[in-house]
DNA sequence: GCCGTTTTCGGCCCGACTGTTTTCAGTCG
């Protein structure tokens, strides 16, 4: 929570570095912001650890950062930002988001017309005093108002399992264009984030004009933020951005590594280029004006003596480093590749389906195994199973893997973890299912220590084998409980637990990081769709994709492997 | 403000598009 706090006052101090044309000390900021943002640590934690030292050791944290971080976490506050904010009493964040309008003009809107906030500005543009200052004019001040409306209404972050089809169908509708040569999606989309912030699409062709003449006239198309011969930006039905770029086919590779990403990860490779003597942007690498790679990504990395590696890598935690030792990449869980689902509801509780229908499902997308586990008694609201109701429903799964054929209904459960770290289904029961999963559904709001010692009691039962969704963070919805994870992961290995991959879209839990904590300390995951619904056992994909993110291999993941080797790594 | 085994000073990724200009600053990704 801290790293975060501070990361946000990072980039508001960026933003009014700007404003005053210091560029690379904005820079610095917003590098110091995003560092905070993706640290595992707690900056509070290394502080009083190793102390000011121990900050600085964060690549791209200096003396200066470094002693604001100390101040914040004596204080409470940073003097610097206060005196920022005293000189030009803007609220910066929320006046930047508005489409269009950047620090310069911030800085404008406030010096002549006092404008401080959204309401501010609204009125100033609704009563047409925008317009007449130097360097605005009657559009901007219509955009401005436009873009007020956007900010109001403004969707956020878009979970990526549940924007994926959109692109697809986007992508196949361009694909019918016999002027697209090739079509990727990019961006963090491309890196399968599981947040996506806006859609970019790249494509290569020799009509550039009639590309993006289609793309802007879509007819989901709600308002067009620019258009050029060679990208375009619109927004869409349903509130969200759609970027399109547009490339020669011989600059395809080039385009599409600048354009995936991400923008840590492409600034280190072009400062890997200059300084072997080359230029790297969008159409390629380039020896003085001469062009010597661009085709493939393959091509372009090799130019400047890297390797290709996986989108789902590009992010800057350490893959660059890697690739310039020469060292090997993890070969990293390819798409396709899960056997069976290990959590899986039925309308035995809150599922919408039967077991029979599941099951067929998931046969039909090619599984050989799905387990049967819906909830337990004390999660009353959703009809949680008690002992009987489960001994039953064995019962049930004998009858159907005899009927059914071509695919093995496991006995599974998601046994509620009890404040106390107990189970709430006797340990006699539990032995004789196929698959115990256990998660936590109350007392969300424990301490940190209470919370580890809960999961670390109810993981070392000898029946449990997963731990179904560790973090119990619901994205956009509901942060994730305090807990220990390294202790978790540690106690997991230990007891030979599975950590759950759980790839249902809000949850994405455990996440990229965590996944890669995990593989480092050599515990072992599950990818499961955590299916309601037929309709959900395809999110398995993105599970993938984060254990990809995790830098998870094949091996680690335990539901990559057949029904028999399956069933010999759990308890 | 950060960084560095060619550097402790002098660099810092790079190009497209818009709206305002009439050659370019600001914004964006």
């Amino acid at each position: 929570m801290l790293n975060q706090e501070i990361a946000a006052i990072f980039r508001k101090m960026a933003l009014f570095f700007q404003m005053q044309d210091d560029g690379f000390r904005a820079r610095a900021y917003e590098n110091g912001a995003e560092i905070l943002e993706n640290l595992t640590l707690n900056v509070k934690d290394v502080y009083a650890k190793k102390g000011l030292k121990g900050l600085e050791d964060l690549h791209g944290i200096g003396r200066g950062m470094a002693e604001k971080i100390e101040e914040y976490i004596k204080t409470g506050k940073i003097k610097e930002y206060g005196d920022l904010k005293k000189k030009m009493p803007v609220d910066i964040d929320e006046l930047a988001s508005v489409e269009g309008l950047g620090p310069m003009s911030i800085k404008t809107l406030y010096k002549k017309l006092k404008i401080k906030n959204l309401e501010d500005l609204e009125k100033a543009a609704k009563a047409g005093k925008i317009q007449k200052l130097k360097g605005f004019g009657k559009k901007t001040e219509e955009n401005i108002l436009e873009g007020i409306e956007f900010v109001k209404k403004n969707s956020g972050r878009m979970l990526l399992g549940y924007i994926w089809p959109r692109v697809e169908e986007i992508v196949e509708e361009f694909k019918s264009m016999k002027e697209v040569e090739n079509i990727s999606p990019a961006g963090s989309l491309r890196r399968k984030r599981e947040t996506i912030g806006d859609i970019d699409i790249l494509v290569a062709t020799e009509n550039p004009q009639k590309v993006t003449e289609k793309f802007i006239s879509m007819p989901d198309v709600i308002k067009v933020w620019g258009k050029g011969v060679t990208k375009a930006s619109v927004r869409v039905k349903g509130n969200f951005d759609i970027d399109l770029r547009v490339v020669p086919k011989e600059s395809w590779g080039a385009a599409l590594q600048y354009f995936t990403g991400s923008k840590a990860h492409n600034i280190k490779v072009r400062q890997i280029a200059i300084d072997k003597g080359f230029k790297l942007n969008e159409y390629g690498v380039f020896r003085g004006k001469k062009s010597v790679a661009s085709k493939t990504e393959e091509e372009v990395y090799g130019a400047i003596g890297l390797r290709y590696l996986e989108p789902e890598l590009r992010e800057d935690t350490g893959e660059i480093e890697l690739l310039q030792e020469k060292k090997q990449l993890p070969k990293i869980i390819p798409y396709g590749s899960l056997k069976g689902d290990l959590q899986v509801q039925t309308n035995w509780t809150d599922g919408a389906h039967s077991i029979e229908e599941m099951a067929k499902e998931a046969k039909r997308l090619g599984l050989e195994y799905i387990a049967i586990t819906d909830h337990t008694k004390s999660l009353a609201m959703t009809g949680g199973a008690d002992e009987k109701k489960l001994l039953r429903q064995m019962k049930e799964i004998d009858r159907l893997n005899k009927s059914i054929g071509g695919i093995t209904i496991l006995k599974g459960a998601e046994v509620n973890i009890l404040k106390d770290g107990s189970l709430d289904i006797e340990n006699k029961v539990l032995a004789k299912l196929d698959v115990v999963g256990v998660s936590v559904h109350s007392f969300f709001k424990m301490s940190k220590e209470d919370m580890t010692e809960r999961i670390v009691r109810a993981i070392n039962n000898p029946h449990v084998d997963v731990l179904f969704h560790p973090t119990g963070r619901l994205i956009q919805r509901r942060k994730a409980y305090e807990l220990d994870m390294e202790r978790v992961i540690k106690e997991a290995v230990k007891t030979g637990t599975v950590l759950e991959i759980n790839a249902f879209p809000d949850r994405s839990d455990l996440k990229d990081e965590h996944i890669r904590m995990g593989v480092e300390a050599g515990a072992k995951f599950v990818i499961d769709s955590d299916a309601h619904s037929k309709d959900h056992l395809k999110y398995l994909e993105f599970g993938i994709a984060q254990a990809r993110r995790g830098w998870a291999e094949a091996n680690d993941v335990v539901n990559t492997l057949s029904l028999n080797k399956f069933l010999k790594k759990l308890k």
